[in-house]
RNA sequence: GCGGCUGUGGCGAAGUGGUUAACGCAUCGGAUUGUGGCUCCGACACUCGUGGGUUCGAUUCCCAUCAGUCGCCCCA
């Protein structure tokens, strides 16, 4: 059997490229006029900067990471997630030096995660992520969110919703951990197997669990917006603010609680409502990590960020209807009929690229009938014919393919004809 | 890691335990000795996902496996 693709992997095709290459050019003129910058960082890293960036009790790590030894008998693994490799490159470069601050990046390349495939989940996937390092003013935070919501709306998604909450400073979040344990500790026992194993490690996530959603528990758990200090309690007001002073709706869902360990103050995600857009609606999941620069032994740095699928964004835009400006026509296809002909539009065809028009030929030795129906695929604008008639009377003829018309044009000025013609 | 559904030509999709595997689209050729988008005609499956089993015989039945897909967990 012939080798096949890598399961949760795919090719991406002509076709589909060319959307790949519009979001990607969007994403970065927004990023420029946001003035984030991107960072390139390997796809690969030492394993314990994940272990140590991620969290040791997120499922990415417990059961999701791509690691191998290599032949230095390195632990190496693929990266799941783009911030650890930001901040440990933010730190290992002293970005905290640099003159302008906060550090704004971005960074948008390939992820890897071990996981069962399904709608809207690969095991390679593309992200696009964004970091601003350096400053705690809420107002850095609005303006993360504001790019996210930026880009999708630029590239046409309208059903959207942006879903925030604070899980608080550290402080805060003590507070409400104890709380959430004397809570449930009682009657853990009739919680499923998986919120057992939450009650210590990261009793927040219990909320957030699907099979014990309706649990009388879960009603009167004691929430963490009942639990942040003024500090917090005051930054969070202020994003709210930043954000309705910037026209961008949002729902405060107590129960939103990100999956990394290293989130404080600001979660957020933004979700798709598209219909048909499957079970799995999160489009882009965000997060202040006040501390994470500390743990990866830099100065104390705050820092958010947010990342999103590529492919997740391409089904919601597909969910959604939204067409991509893509665009494929051609500027002029050659017809050439005969050998003498067919040698002549080498050149031709060489010079009209050199011009910068987007010219193609056939190869195939086709019929002439044949070649206009690949014209015709190619959405070509224009067909010039070349045959022996023309050539003995030094000219060629040029059809315009959307009206039909058909003219004859001297082979020695036709390109200059033609460019005065698409001016 | 667990569960449901699916796996036939480039794509979509019928079908039967028995030597020629429908059809549609696309492609190529012809009708129209040099002109597309319409029409008509013709051509187009040396692995019916892979491996094994049952059988005189399997694409069709059984098992396994791989893959896709959807869902659970979790996430982007």
């Amino acid at each position: 059997m012939s080798i096949k693709i890598p399961r949760g992997t795919q090719d991406i095709l002509p076709g589909e490229t060319e959307k790949w290459q519009y979001i990607e050019n969007k994403a970065r003129e927004i990023c420029g006029r946001y003035q984030y910058k991107e960072i390139r960082t390997p796809i690969f890293e030492h394993t314990e900067l994940f272990l140590r960036g991620v969290g040791d009790t997120t499922d990415i790590v417990q059961k999701e990471m791509y690691s191998f030894t290599d032949r230095g008998g390195r632990d190496i693994t693929l990266r799941p997630e783009g911030t650890a490799s930001t901040v440990r490159s933010f730190v290992e470069h002293k970005m905290f030096g640099l003159p302008n601050q906060p550090v704004k990046l971005y960074y948008m390349g390939p992820m890897f995660r071990y996981e069962r495939p399904q709608a809207g989940r690969f095991r390679q996937f593309v992200q696009f992520g964004v970091e601003a390092l350096g400053s705690n003013d809420p107002a850095i935070d609005a303006e993360v969110i504001s790019l996210a919501m930026s880009i999708y709306k630029e590239l046409g998604l309208k059903k959207l919703k942006l879903v925030i909450n604070s899980l608080g400073d550290k402080e805060s979040r003590k507070a409400h951990r104890d709380a959430l344990i004397s809570h449930f500790h009682p009657r853990i026992g009739e919680f499923c197997s998986d919120c057992q194993s939450r009650l210590e490690k990261n009793p927040m996530r219990i909320l957030d669990c699907k099979v014990d959603r309706n649990h009388e528990l879960m009603g009167t758990a004691p929430s963490i917006i009942d639990y942040l200090n003024d500090e917090s309690k005051e930054y969070f007001s202020k994003v709210k603010q930043y954000l309705t002073n910037i026209g961008i709706e949002y729902e405060v869902d107590p129960n939103l609680v990100r999956g990394l360990d290293y989130y404080n103050h600001t979660a957020f995600e933004i979700m798709s409502s598209a219909e048909g857009f499957g079970a799995i609606t999160t489009l882009c999941g965000g997060g202040r990590y006040n501390g994470l620069v500390e743990e990866m032994d830099g100065p104390e740095t705050p820092g958010i960020g947010f990342a999103f699928s590529i492919e997740r964004l391409l089904s919601a835009l597909k969910a959604e209807n939204v067409e991509l400006p893509v665009n494929e026509a051609i500027d002029i296809y050659l017809v050439a009929l005969g050998e003498s002909a067919k040698d002549y539009t080498v050149g031709l065809l060489n010079k009209l690229r050199s011009a910068g028009f987007s010219a193609e030929r056939d190869y195939l030795d086709r019929k002439i009938k044949a070649q206009f129906k690949a014209a015709d695929r190619y959405n070509a604008k224009y067909v010039a014919v070349l045959g022996d008639d023309e050539l003995a009377e030094n000219k060629i003829s040029l059809k315009s393919m959307a009206d039909g018309g058909q003219s004859e044009v001297p082979l020695d000025t036709f390109l200059e004809k033609f460019i005065e013609l698409s001016e």
